[in-house]
DNA sequence: TAAAAAAGTGTGTGCGCACACAAATATAAA
DNA sequence: TTTATATTTGTGTGCGCACACACTTTTTTA
């Protein structure tokens, strides 16, 4: 039902009969020990169920963990990029006592040399860990490269480049959100209705990952309704301001008015579902991210909705991994894809109100 | 960009030139300390942005917190009761070191008796804090009553008594699940296809929370689909077995042969939906959380949609409330409600897999 | 003015563990 | 047999804090 008091080093030498410093000897494994000994200490462990206390394991040693994270900048607090910072900061949070202290990189999609820059930054830092972003892929190699040449451990976050070394990777399967998006728009459209993919590249960053939303996107309408004679288009837009969207969407509209739904791929759904209104275009909407734009848009009903990938257990869970790696040694599972939820009107404010 | 190496009493007492003696009188208000002396340390606090180790402090105390957990009796590892008390294993797991130790208590839900037994059992362990699901509505009010008299903080789960003294109630907005559900099922039947709501009755629990979630699911249609002619009927049945569920499905069917959707209000949506795939009806379910029977049935087509109240979360957070409460003196949020979470075929791993 | 009481301040111990070092015992070499 | 050398085992210190207690200085009382 329970266990009873914890047992001690000092429990363990007592039913030994050695000193404390033997059990150290064999706990660790250093030193010399007779056999005799080590095996009496051995069987108190098991028998007294011995279990280290963590937190007098971490006073003794006092070690420090020094954790960097680089993101893309948070323009805004509104912006999407906020919300993974709030997870490290709080994932560290819960760590301070036992030494583990942050630093926060950011770099700007307009510029890879910022990337550079920054990385190069937390070299000289030489942090225990590093929780990275990596949406400049060429860049991010390179990083990582050197992280692995000075044996310092790091994880990806929301973006994955595969077969690399990193502790793990955090974040959504970027294929399955796209596919159910499909699912979820075309649970709103009727079977014939004309569909558009808006895609946007913010910066230089890398648009494969879009792509790979987009394909998903595709496949259910592939695997689940094959011979329907809708239009499925994309426009892919180089820009997230809302003068450009608004233009390439009026482009796209007139000479496209039998589209009924839009899928965006990416966190600026809000900027699309606002044109639709003040166009007073009825026209469904499916998007990514729980930001405050896509959250009043929800709930005025102009999208119908979001996906999320929740950024901010994204960054708790970097932490934790790189804390529980540090600590116990553990090798975390290299692919941890989060719960893509699925978010509408009637359930988004559980997800903002908890916690 | 971080905090500096952490300061410590020892840091303080050097900058305001006294001994550790002082510090820990101003920092817990105790004994005397003069004026000139007890600004200065204040002082030092505020400028060397002292934190207490909470890990020294733990250590250095070497308190007890006791918990005591009652929820109904889980019949199999794949009953839905089994979720909430790995939820606070986990959560006490994490505690451990903290001095925390966790007695688990269940009772039955065909036997009032048991309920009052365990309570009593509860009581008699002297607990820190008591986490409870109030099923049993009358004999739970005797509980905490107790409960009260011994100043014992106790925080609610998955059910909720309102306007007791309970630190928190954590688990689904009832009435908000119910809706939510409305919405789903409607989102795949036709505006006119008649509805079935069922509710069971495992043994002897209240009942009035199944009332409020399909008060919550008409309310749906009341407020958005006021004038189609669909039926809502609503079936319950006094047990859960899968014999007397078939039963009481067949007397409806051959009755109601126009339904088209069901609403299950509990985790037995698979027995139903294996009725409906062993007879060949091509009905539409819902129903309400991620047991391995309800995952089966999601992934093979035969239900629609789960809508999940993260059991095991509630039962982690149950345990992080009261841990806070006692060492921090936090008084929680009287009322949390989980995220309710949607669960498609599409989506059902990720929920699944993530730890 | 001395003794008693109160106010103010510092020191020592222990929580459970890691680690450096000292001590004791056993074995090998001289 | 004696000394040198491994091998084995025990002790002391500190991590940051809480708390008991001892000590010093001031104020009050007789």
């Amino acid at each position: 039902m329970a266990k009873n008091k914890k047992t001690t080093i000092q429990d363990l030498a007592n039913y030994a009969n050695v000193s404390i410093g033997t059990i150290d000897r064999v706990l660790h494994n250093r030193g010399k020990v007779s056999h005799a000994k080590r095996k009496k200490v051995e069987e108190a462990i098991d028998k007294l169920d011995f279990n280290p206390n963590l937190l007098a394991r971490t006073l003794a040693l006092g070690r420090q963990f020094t954790v960097c994270s680089l993101f893309p900048e948070a323009v805004t607090t509104e912006s999407y990029w906020s919300l993974p910072k709030i997870g490290v900061d709080q994932g560290v949070e819960g760590f301070r006592d036992f030494g583990m202290e942050l630093y926060t990189y950011q770099y700007s999609l307009f510029d890879e040399s910022s990337f550079v820059k920054n990385a190069s930054a937390i070299l000289d830092k030489n942090p225990s860990g590093v929780i990275l972003a990596p949406l400049f892929e060429k860049e991010s190699l390179e990083f990582i490269t050197k992280l692995e040449e000075r044996n310092i451990p790091y994880v990806f976050i929301d973006a994955n480049i595969k077969n690399k070394k990193n502790l793990s990777y955090i974040g959504p399967d970027l294929k399955g959100s796209g596919y159910i998006a499909g699912k979820l728009l075309n649970s709103v459209l009727g079977p014939s209705d004309d569909i558009l993919i808006v895609n946007m590249v913010k910066g230089f960053e890398n648009s494969a990952h879009t792509a790979v939303v987009e394909n998903g996107f595709r496949d259910y309408f592939k695997q689940n309704e094959p011979q329907t004679g809708r239009n499925i288009n994309s426009i892919t837009i180089p820009s997230t301001t809302e003068i450009e969207v608004n233009r390439e969407l009026t482009t796209y509209y007139i000479k496209n008015p039998g589209t009924k739904g839009v899928f965006v791929s990416n966190s600026r759904a809000h900027i699309i579902s606002r044109y639709h209104a003040f166009h007073r275009l009825e026209l469904k909407v499916v998007g990514f991210d729980l930001v405050p734009g896509n959250v009043a848009e929800l709930k005025n009903g102009n999208i119908d909705y979001i996906i999320s990938q929740r950024p901010v257990f994204q960054g708790v869970t970097a932490v934790k991994v790189l804390f529980d790696f540090f600590v116990y040694k553990k090798s975390p599972n290299p692919i941890q894809y989060v719960p893509l939820d699925i978010i509408i009107k009637e359930n988004v404010d559980y997800y903002i109100n908890f916690q």
